[in-house]
DNA sequence: GTCGTACCATAGCGTTGCTATGTCATGATG
DNA sequence: CATCATGACATAGCAACGCTATGGTACGAC
């Protein structure tokens, strides 16, 4: 048997390529795998080349989302967590605006990606939650209404990440957005404009 | 006084680019001026490097997606012609994938590019022109709105562009979002869904 | 007719991602 | 314990990339 692959040059690699994105430093092949010890040829080992470790970049940004997601308690009102996931999505977007635009990049093909489907699922469960605990109509469909959602929502973090809007516009979109989307849904709107609110006030 | 720069030169290579851009050849600098006797110099004298080049891009497509939603008619139903360039909008994106993502592309930068503002202006008036005529509550301000249902259908634009999300669901996501959009705006229900699936099914 | 200006072709620079080749550590096998 | 096969990794070099320095040349002003 040959020398196993250390897993440990796996996870320098990806986190010194976030961190360099992180930094606005062109992440190059012979910058990553400067001053680390491994040469370059560490990058067609362990990824088979630059796309490669973008997509391992991008499960790596995906991930960190889902833990992000995974922090996002449960309470007794199942709308105010609803929007909590989506101010924890906001909220990780702007806080790595150049991970949030790579997980995106033109090159990804996301279908591919396993680790791109978990956050989604996290939001299909709480979409499922609120409609259950009869907050939205009983015929709401959990993946439609979850999928609209999340195409608002990455269409907000887009344009604010890209510069596009401002950044103090998001809170107010995002709040009018969602509870459009949830009080035709079936919520009602008084209670669901407060529950929507309450989870931008905290977070 | 020199020699004026050809304006058809400039034309040329952008034309060129977009066409390389759909037929998904990529778009380098020596392939983009092979064949058209013009020499690598000219991208540099026209557009100053290659991310004038593809800035210059952007402003085509932006052209283009203006042109596109200048054909949508006025019709006696403000609702109608509102969705229309939404369905507009999507269409365009639908078919130039490529030029769209490079439109909304990681290096972009916007806010500094002219042709940007242009749909979003006729997308404010258009909201504008369904608050006045009584179909959408008075206070609506419709920069406000024009922003959210624009994120709205970028986002589910993006994602289908991407592969993320099936082609078919564009039309039903699009229609049940851009009602919820405006029936909180203060549209009545039926109404606006009448209004919104009569553009998808026309266009 | 002369000249200055800026467009543009040519050639070459540094850097990019990638691959061909060689070396070495590792664990299975006798 | 010695041997060997295997795949991880270093080194060196390739084609192609965007870009720039240089020089020729067409054009408009005088």
């Amino acid at each position: 048997m040959p020398r196993p692959a250390d897993p440990a040059v796996r996870r320098l690699l990806v986190e010194r390529a976030a961190r360099m994105l992180a930094d606005r430093e062109p992440v190059t092949l012979r910058a990553l795998v400067e001053g680390t010890g491994v040469s370059t040829m560490a990058v067609y080992t362990h990824f088979g080349g630059m796309p490669g470790l973008w997509s391992a970049v991008r499960q790596e940004g995906f991930s960190r989302l889902t833990g992000r997601l995974a922090g996002v308690p449960h309470t007794a009102d199942p709308v105010h967590d609803l929007a909590a996931l989506g101010v924890a999505y906001a909220r990780n977007g702007l806080a790595h605006p150049e991970l949030y635009r790579a997980m995106f990049d033109a090159g990804a093909r996301l279908a591919d990606e396993a680790a791109a489907g978990a956050p989604f699922e996290r939001l299909v469960a709480a979409v499922a939650r609120a409609r259950d605990e009869g907050r939205l109509a009983a015929p709401t469909d959990p993946r439609t209404l979850a999928t609209q959602y999340w195409a608002a929502g990455h269409g907000l973090v887009s344009l604010v990440v890209q510069g596009v809007l401002p950044g103090d516009v998001l809170a107010p979109l995002s709040t009018a957005t969602t509870v459009a989307l949830l009080v035709a849904a079936g919520d009602g709107e008084t209670r669901c404009r407060a529950s929507v609110e309450r989870a931008w006030a905290a977070g």
